[in-house]
DNA sequence: GTTGCGTTTATTTTT
DNA sequence: TAAACGCAAC
């Protein structure tokens, strides 16, 4: 806690006089633009200290939100940390979570059940499948991804089915309908239809629901209006059509809502974000205050000259110029190279020699691209070198195979009616239910005007024959015991806090997953000869995320600060996992894994925002990568080129020393060789901030001698150590 | 249901 | 170039 406790301004020490303003308005609409660097997180959490401790606002009244997991958990932890025991009860929490939560509360006023499935991705995808099939969309012939996405980008700009294919026949202006988006205004009803049926929702649906709730259901709206009094939304960039309907629901009549975020990092429009809900702050909230925050704290004068001079050739967008009375600092490296190859082998060399010369820890350095399958050639050279690295990105923990499969059998069991779960393991291990039983028993459902999970159970030799109906008897009969199982699991969970070992759902998970032959059938198979040993233990790492789910519940029910005897408390069950599985996808422990002392960091320049370095390589910086040859070619290119922009203004941002620009001159591509060009913005960065040169060019000899000095006398510090 | 071969295609992805 | 996918044959 500050010193001067009594003052009411003891929440503003610290803070300059931008920060300042931006915690002490409290009333009202507030839109604060925190570029790079600008102290957001510690604005956001002095702000809400200032709510409870001045304002002496409630802090179950405060409602913040975030769009990351990690997100939530860094601002959770400083909250607490600055407010106390207290700050608990401010509801900290990401846009889906929120969702989920209203949704549990109240979702039985929109026709939903209580324990309802979370469909991801692939299960989108799979539920999307059954739709297509009922309408015959051969999903051979079309692509299923692209129909998906067209859904998605409708129920994120809340565009109902029957809009959508209102909107399509109006567009007889001369424009061809694409021909996806007519299949998929198509498949879009049916769509809904099957995720109801499998008493599902998706990921928009997380957002879109809650928010037809709160506008259509008085009492909802009410409700929750008497829950919170203060919205704080974090990342207000990333948000999309639902969510800036979400933000005006929430915070109501009282409008007491403080919106955080920099529109030049906005880089998830492709996904649905809209720049405009941030550049038009002020018309959607009418006498808003905004406050901008200028002055950085993390990089070097040139540094942030370069990201000031890319970003300004940007139109539309909120004018800022950030400032630092940090030193001026190295200049930046822009460098040529030959190929990808030498690219990879020249930021190598470097990492080696600034490592031993300025004595910094592998951590410290970053190599950012635009494109996953860059990494590679990074991670062979890497290695090679003996030079510790650290990907981030690529599949995550539940999207690996047999993760997923497991899941599905937990889904199966914890929602009978989940069709896409049953559909995906009914034959998974092999027992002898091929396609076409399947296929019959689509039909016969079709016929009986049944749901799938009826179908199994109700269907007759005559239809499927003797085999094929013993076999799913089998079936259904491992997921009733698995079922009977889990219930007296779920009763001892709920009775007593968990001890020290295993606990009962985590137990009744390892036991089940036994039983399903999953791992047998793992390490049967050929394929994963090699990693057969790491997709068990995956296994056993999911076994363990519901351990630790369970324990956390029951953590939160009796840490400090939480009432015991809180009655919106709910015993874990194996729903409440695997809504939670679905949302947070993190294995635990590589919680913070994003930022580690011993090992270079390789990522793309999406997953960078929000993190910096001090050492960073921006690395295939050629007009076809960034910007994408995909942007420049976009049918809206401009606002498509400023995003990519945008990328590099991020990953500038990120060095808090020293900044690598390079490029190749040649890069292999769909077979041969092709020729490249510098990215088009880096001519924006005046040369005056640059040291141009090309791979192989030597250091002036004074520059070099003193390095070398430095070089071995760290290499013999380090060894001494 | 599995195997192997030919064909296709290659951004970013907080939840 | 390589990996991922679909399809046909076993």
């Amino acid at each position: 806690m500050p010193p001067d406790a009594a003052s009411n301004t003891r929440h503003l020490i610290g803070l300059n006089p931008e920060q300042r303003a931006a915690v002490s308005h409290t009333e009202g609409p507030l839109l604060i633009l925190a570029g790079a660097g600008t102290g957001k997180t510690k604005t956001i959490v002095h702000r809400i200290a200032h709510l409870i401790r001045v304002a002496e606002v409630h802090p179950a009244r405060i409602l913040a939100v975030t769009f990351t997991n990690r997100a939530a958990d860094e601002m959770r932890e400083r909250v607490q940390d600055y407010v106390g025991p207290e700050a608990k009860r401010v509801t900290l929490s990401t846009f889906h979570s929120l969702g989920v939560r209203i949704l549990r509360e109240h979702g039985h006023r929109l026709g939903l059940p209580k324990k309802f499935a979370i469909y991801a991705t692939a299960d989108q995808l799979g539920a999307l499948k059954t739709a297509c099939a009922e309408i015959s969309i051969d999903d051979n012939r079309f692509d299923l991804k692209k129909i998906q996405f067209q859904i998605s980008d409708w129920k994120n700009r809340r565009v109902s089915p029957e809009q959508a294919k209102r909107e399509l026949s109006e567009e007889g202006d001369g424009t061809r309908a694409d021909a996806y988006a007519v299949l998929a205004a198509t498949a879009y009803p049916k769509y809904e239809e099957v995720l109801r049926a499998c008493g599902a929702v998706d990921f928009d649906d997380l957002l879109l629901l809650p928010t037809q709730l709160l506008e259509q259901d008085e009492e909802a709206r009410r409700a929750l209006w008497k829950r919170w009094h203060y919205v704080m939304i974090d990342e207000y960039q990333d948000t999309n059509g639902v969510q800036l309907d979400m933000a005006r629901l929430l915070s109501g009549s009282r409008r007491n809502l403080c919106v955080v975020g920099d529109d030049d990092q906005s880089i998830y429009g492709f996904r649905g974000a809209q720049v405009g809900n941030i550049l038009e702050f002020e018309r959607h909230f009418p006498g808003a205050r905004v406050i901008r925050l200028e002055q950085n704290y993390r990089s070097t004068k040139r540094i942030l000259a370069a990201a000031n001079a890319v970003i300004a050739a940007n139109t539309a967008r909120h004018e800022k110029t950030l400032r630092t009375e940090n030193s001026v600092g190295a200049p930046i490296e822009q460098v040529e190279h030959d190929s990808e190859i030498a690219e990879a082998e020249s930021v190598a060399r470097e990492i080696t020699t600034r490592r031993l010369m300025h004595k910094l820890p592998f951590g410290s350095f970053a190599v950012l691209y635009r494109a996953n399958a860059q990494s590679r050639v990074f991670e062979e050279v890497f290695r090679n070198r003996n030079i510790p690295y650290r990907l981030v990105g690529g599949t995550s923990f539940f999207e690996r195979k047999e993760v997923s499969d497991a899941v599905a059998y937990f889904r199966a069991i914890a929602h009978p009616d989940d069709e896409i779960a049953l559909r995906r393991i009914i034959n998974y291990p092999t027992r002898g239910i091929g396609r076409t039983t399947v296929l019959k028993v689509v039909e016969f459902a079709r016929a009986e005007n049944i749901g799938f999970a009826r179908a199994l159970k109700e269907v007759t030799a005559d239809v499927i024959g003797a085999a094929a109906l013993r076999a799913i008897q089998q079936f259904l009969l491992l997921l009733e015991d698995g079922r009977k199982e889990l219930h007296a699991a779920e009763a001892e969970t709920a009775l007593n806090r968990p001890k020290e070992g295993t606990t009962p759902l985590g137990r009744w998970a390892l036991a089940f997953l036994e039983k399903t032959g999953i791992e047998q059938e793992v390490r049967s198979d050929p394929r994963n000869a090699k990693s057969a040993d790491a997709r068990a233990d995956n296994l056993k790492d999911l076994a363990g995320t519901i351990t630790r789910y369970e324990r956390r519940v029951w953590d939160e029910r009796f840490e400090p600060g939480a009432n015991p005897d809180d009655e919106e408390w709910e015993p874990p069950t194996l729903s409440g996992a695997l809504s939670r599985l679905a949302l947070d996808d993190r294995p635990d422990e590589e919680e913070d894994d994003r930022v580690d002392q011993h090992r270079v960091t390789l990522m793309t320049l999406h997953s960078a925002k929000g993190l910096e370095f001090s050492d960073v390589f921006l690395v295939g910086l050629e007009d076809g990568i960034l910007p994408h040859s995909r942007s420049i070619d976009a049918p809206n290119g401009a606002e498509s080129l400023q995003e990519e922009r945008r990328l590099l203004y991020v990953g500038i941002t990120r060095a808090r020393q020293r900044l690598t620009l390079s490029y190749c001159r040649q890069r292999k591509r769909a077979g041969g060789a092709i020729d490249c060009l510098p990215s088009r913005y880096l001519t924006d960065i005046p040369q005056d901030l640059l040291n141009i040169r090309g791979s192989n060019v030597e250091l002036p000899p004074e520059e070099s001698k003193q390095l070398r000095q430095n070089f071995f006398a760290n290499m013999k510090a380090m060894l001494a150590e």
